[in-house]
DNA sequence: CGGCAACTTGATCAGGGTCAACAATAGTGG
DNA sequence: CCACTATTGTTGACCCTGATCAAGTTGCCG
């Protein structure tokens, strides 16, 4: 599946109007997102940075692994998820994204994206052409300051999938993500006990380094224990804190 | 065991001599360093911003988790390991880190080391106090972008450990670790075939998600079947193809 | 030389992978 | 709107890899 055509540039020049044009100060999600901290003329500065929010249909790729890198993106409704793969076809799901979060960081090394990202519903992300973005941070040591953490960020996240696929087992690494992911969305003003799973069992199976059938099961044990109520893609946390007891005291769950 | 006490900066001052100074413009590693793509004065200015050199004794910490975070760190020579911990005590190693390489860039974030950096034999790094550093790569947008560079490349290194611990076997993972070293090594001038591992068969396991007894027996396996020879420490790669044969085409061990 | 940490190897066990059958759901086209 | 199909999810039975437990060896450092 091809990602969807973007639309070009030029539209936007001819008819942008003044509220389409400052993208991020009418953002709600400003406060998670890259400009945090910056001052409304910095933010407009940002604004001019980019290009377009662009629509990512479901399943379609934003990128894939091996693109050429232009432009980092900012997820503005939707859920992606990010994989890399192997020569012999191994897929391993290296995170999911959601609103306000940043994709395609490990490409600036390289110049070349590392993975792929899929939609796995309807999206909506800003783009943010890195070659702008990089001459504004110069002017705005507030956005470049912001860039180090993002990144920085982004390793601490993956020390702690590290730690869970290092030493976790498979319940406890279903509870990571159930609480992981419930702790993101309370912080978007959704529920943090009831939500709908975006993704399959397959995907977090291979984002935790399990089989689909042992996430399955785990489901199921989860709701026998009492501690959520699951049917089909949408869970009901009944326990967090029980949830939490499993983990016996592994806090490094944070990150995105 | 305490980090090391830390020479005074003063020291410096008084006693320094032109060719101490002059830190990075003659290190043999400013090819796969930070000073990598810089002019003589951009890198001579980066030296100013050099603190000292400072020695770090085998099984001494650099730094600790929850250390506020002031400096990154180059190492110059030696080898340190960098772990997590959780609460209940249990370990994950998440890199090991020999010349050329940068520790502590996760701490960008937080301001605040998130993992434990332990010299595996004595030690010298290179403090690069983080404020002027920022303020340098201010001026000169070449260290900045090398800077994204770097803490991309370690984005992509982690995403890299993942897929080996979601979805490799153990004797894959002992191969991976292997081939990595060697090239890392081979970078280094040093040779690829034979080297001392300067970690514990533990600590190879905690990086590798394997239990110690496993790593070991993963050795012996390697040595039967003649891809190479191990005694205590030291490891001569006998068919370093017979080993990347293994792997069935994974090349995604790059990084560092 | 003694004491301790690190390593090796064997025996046993269990967590989770694999294979398989089936159920439920969502997506498709008429 | 409904029927049909493909995808996704659940559950069971069995097996294998790697963990665990244990004993003994080697090498290192004081």
């Amino acid at each position: 599946m091809p990602s969807q055509p973007r639309p070009v540039q030029e539209i936007k020049e001819v008819f942008a109007l003044p509220q389409l044009k400052a993208v991020c100060s009418n953002c709600s999600l400003r406060e998670l997102c890259l400009p945090l901290g910056l001052t409304a003329e910095e933010m407009d500065a940002l604004d001019r940075t980019i290009h377009q929010r662009i629509p990512v249909k479901r399943g379609a790729t934003l990128f894939r692994a091996g693109d050429s890198f232009r432009s980092i993106y900012a997820v503005r409704t939707g859920f992606f998820k990010t994989c890399v793969s192997a020569e012999d076809g191994r897929e391993q799901v290296t995170g999911f994204h959601m609103s306000g979060e940043l994709i395609g960081l490990d490409a600036i090394g390289v110049e070349r994206h590392g993975c792929d990202a899929v939609a796995l519903e309807d999206c909506e992300v800003c783009e943010l052409p890195f070659a702008r973005l990089e001459s504004l941070a110069r002017d705005i040591p507030a956005l470049t300051r912001h860039f180090y953490k993002l990144m920085s960020r982004e390793i601490v996240r993956d020390q702690g999938v590290m730690l869970l696929l290092g030493n976790m087992r498979a319940e406890e690494r279903l509870a990571v993500f159930l609480l992981n992911l419930s702790q993101r969305l309370a912080a978007r003003g959704f529920s943090s006990t009831g939500f709908h799973l975006r993704m399959t069992r397959e995907e977090i199976g291979s984002y935790l380094g399990l089989k689909l059938e042992t996430v399955s099961r785990a489901f199921s044990k989860f709701q026998a224990d009492g501690l959520l109520k699951v049917q089909n893609k949408y869970v009901e946390l009944l326990d967090p804190v029980g949830l939490k007891n499993l983990l016996g005291g592994c806090a490094s769950l944070q990150g995105q």
